[in-house]
DNA sequence: CTTAGGG
DNA sequence: CCCTAAG
């Protein structure tokens, strides 16, 4: 029922952070505090006294999580930590990771540790039911248990155990992003991401890029390099030092649940992320800024995210939930800290006017509850059913329409697309089984290693569940243009695992690639891959537009040019194998081919 | 169910 | 991406 977040660091400095009921505002009055459900995490005054923490405190932890951390090798995302738990500033303060820094602080003094617990329990006896600790594991062991991370769920009943372990060798050479301009950068954001950015720190543009590719789980997976801003087969050209594998190395894999969950910093609190609500274009629009700023704390923090902040938060984090460690494509040797916040928003509650709505979204396998923002709940479409209903009385046609209309997905569960969608959109239960059960990740584990990739992790794969969950027919692109809201924007990091797996598995067979390669992605179908490959056929063989007009009018994600020659090479190499030697290549693969040979031969 | 191709 | 035909 307690969620607890235990800050460990090498002296054994704890430190303890107090779970208060965030009940709209006011502090915890010890029936609140039986209320484990929610915790706020406050800041231990050297007196011994508890203060709220205040959004700028927050700040500065992170700010010190971040740049003084070096030991760390996790590292706290400011951006989506603050986005997750910032708040309208009500003053009973939401949750806090100011505690984090009197850890620090208190471990950089050499603070007892048990003082500082008796302390917190003597000042605030009426707290201590509700202690929750923190948990960081600081020592050189990092790489080994940090990123295990477990829940607890509320409630206690449960004790789901979602480890996954980190990879770190992986990351090493594999993404360089040192060498890129800025407006490299930029590319390599929106080839990530499919969206454009405005941000032009290019600290945040790496760690972002890196996140969005290694949190694809794939670019490891795949034989590519991305080096001074292009994709490269490795092998080619010398690997980047930008890692330079101080981590652990990984033990060997296959053990997850024995692993120590030692970093697990959940903090769930009743907490209304507010929705900003912006008449000024300026700033709703300018999501990249947004980011930035939020991102940089050091620019006036305490914004309240934005809609597509949340979006993208929610998107980002789900990602990054699945308890995998980042690492920074980034020179600066200290490591960081990954906090992971989960937060548990129960409540829709007006602000300003305007209602907020959360739902229960499923993070990392967590349920957890997000924003809903412009993310409804997928469902049958209200709004333009009745319309179409009218003009469409007939009865018969009239599904197909709507269907047709609206991109469904959302219609009666009867329709057999339903099934689809809901196995994507993962309630907690079903990540959570997905999860326990595993039946993929022996598999697909197996088969890895028998393919020589064995070294390739792919539990972080099967971790990660991702919010399959958009459903307005919609969304504005950053170029002006529009897309299908649940439409997702092929990642670079999935073009290249996709491209891989052609080259593996050769094309057509889809489902194999996705079985293999696209495990985890349960939003991308075998249909999905081979509209993927034949776009990307067509746009290898079409010219190669590679100015930035081409790219600037379509909004569309540019295809790293590397890519596209890999795709065209494929694509030459099965066209000509495959139809004159027949099933040559084939042949020894396939049985049934094997077989027909034969007997056609005799 | 998977693949292929048109919409 | 969606839908359907065909193996």
């Amino acid at each position: 029922m307690e969620t607890v977040v235990e800050v460990e660091g090498n002296d054994e400095a704890k430190l303890k952070e107090c779970g208060i009921r965030n009940s709209t505002s006011s502090l915890s009055s010890p029936k609140q505090i039986s209320d484990p459900v929610v915790y706020k995490l406050v800041r231990l005054e050297g007196d011994g006294r508890i203060v709220p923490a205040t959004d700028d405190e927050l700040m500065e932890v992170e700010s010190l999580l971040i740049d003084d951390k070096c030991e760390m090798h996790i590292y706290a995302d400011p951006g989506q930590t603050v986005g997750c738990i910032s708040n309208e500033g009500s003053s009973s303060g939401i949750a806090q990771l100011e505690s984090l820094e009197g850890l620090l602080q208190s471990r950089n003094k050499e603070a007892d540790p048990d003082k500082l617990n008796a302390r917190l329990e003597e000042t605030v006896p009426s707290l201590a039911p509700s202690l929750s600790e923190s948990h960081f594991n600081q020592s050189g062991s990092f790489g080994e248990c940090s990123h295990s991370s477990d829940k607890l769920v509320a409630g206690g009943s449960t004790l789901s155990v979602v480890t996954t372990k980190p990879d770190f060798s992986k990351l090493k050479g594999e993404i360089c992003l040192d060498n890129l301009s800025i407006k490299e950068l930029h590319e390599t954001f929106k080839a990530t991401f499919g969206r454009e950015t405005t941000v032009k720190d290019k600290q945040w543009l790496k760690r972002r890029i890196s996140m969005g590719l290694t949190n694809s789980c794939d670019v490891s997976v795949t034989s590519f390099i991305i080096k001074d801003n292009k994709l490269v087969k490795k092998g080619n050209g010398e690997i980047s030092n930008c890692m330079d594998g101080s981590y652990a190395e990984d033990p060997p894999i296959g053990n997850q649940k024995d692993l120590p969950t030692s970093l697990v910093s959940q903090l769930d609190y009743h907490q209304v992320v507010p929705e900003k609500r912006l008449e000024n274009p300026n700033l709703d629009d300018n999501s990249g800024s947004d980011d930035h700023q939020t991102e940089q704390r050091a620019a006036k923090r305490a914004r309240k995210p934005t809609k597509r902040y949340i979006e993208e938060l929610s998107e980002v984090e789900s990602k990054e939930s699945n308890g995998r460690l980042m690492n920074l494509a980034k020179n600066s040797g200290h490591g960081l800290i990954s906090l992971k916040s989960h937060v548990r928003l129960v409540r829709n509650v007006p602000l300003g006017g305007r209602t907020v709505v959360t739902r229960l979204d499923s993070l990392g396998g967590y349920g957890i509850q997000v924003p809903c923002v412009s993310r409804v709940r997928r469902s049958r479409p209200r709004k333009n059913f009745m319309a179409l209903l009218k003009f469409n009385p007939s009865g018969m046609g009239m599904e197909a329409t709507v269907k047709k209309a609206l991109g469904d997905h959302s219609f009666p569960p009867d329709d057999g697309k339903e099934s689809r969608v809901l196995k994507a959109s993962s309630t907690p239960e079903h990540v959570h089984h997905q999860f326990i059960g595993v039946p993929e990740k022996d598999k697909q584990f197996s088969v890895m290693s028998a393919i020589g990739l064995g070294h390739n992790t792919e539990l972080k794969c099967i971790n990660s569940s991702r919010d399959s969950d958009d459903n307005v027919v919609t969304v504005p692109t950053p170029k002006g243009g529009i897309r299908r809201k649940h439409h997702r924007a092929w990642t670079l990091s999935e073009v290249m695992k996709l491209v891989e797996g052609v080259s593996r598995y050769g094309a057509g067979r889809w489902s194999e690639i996705k079985r293999l390669a696209f495990a985890s992605y349960s939003y991308r179908t075998s249909v999905d891959l081979k509209d993927k490959w034949r776009n990307l056929l067509k746009a290898s063989l079409a010219p190669q537009d590679n100015g930035m007009n081409s790219r600037k009018s379509t909004g569309a994600m540019p295809i790293p040019a590397p890519i596209l020659l890999k795709v065209r090479e494929l694509a030459e190499m099965q066209a000509q194998v495959l139809p004159n030697l027949s099933s040559t290549k084939i042949a020894g693969s396939t049985r049934k081919n094997v077989h027909e040979k034969q007997t056609g031969f005799l």
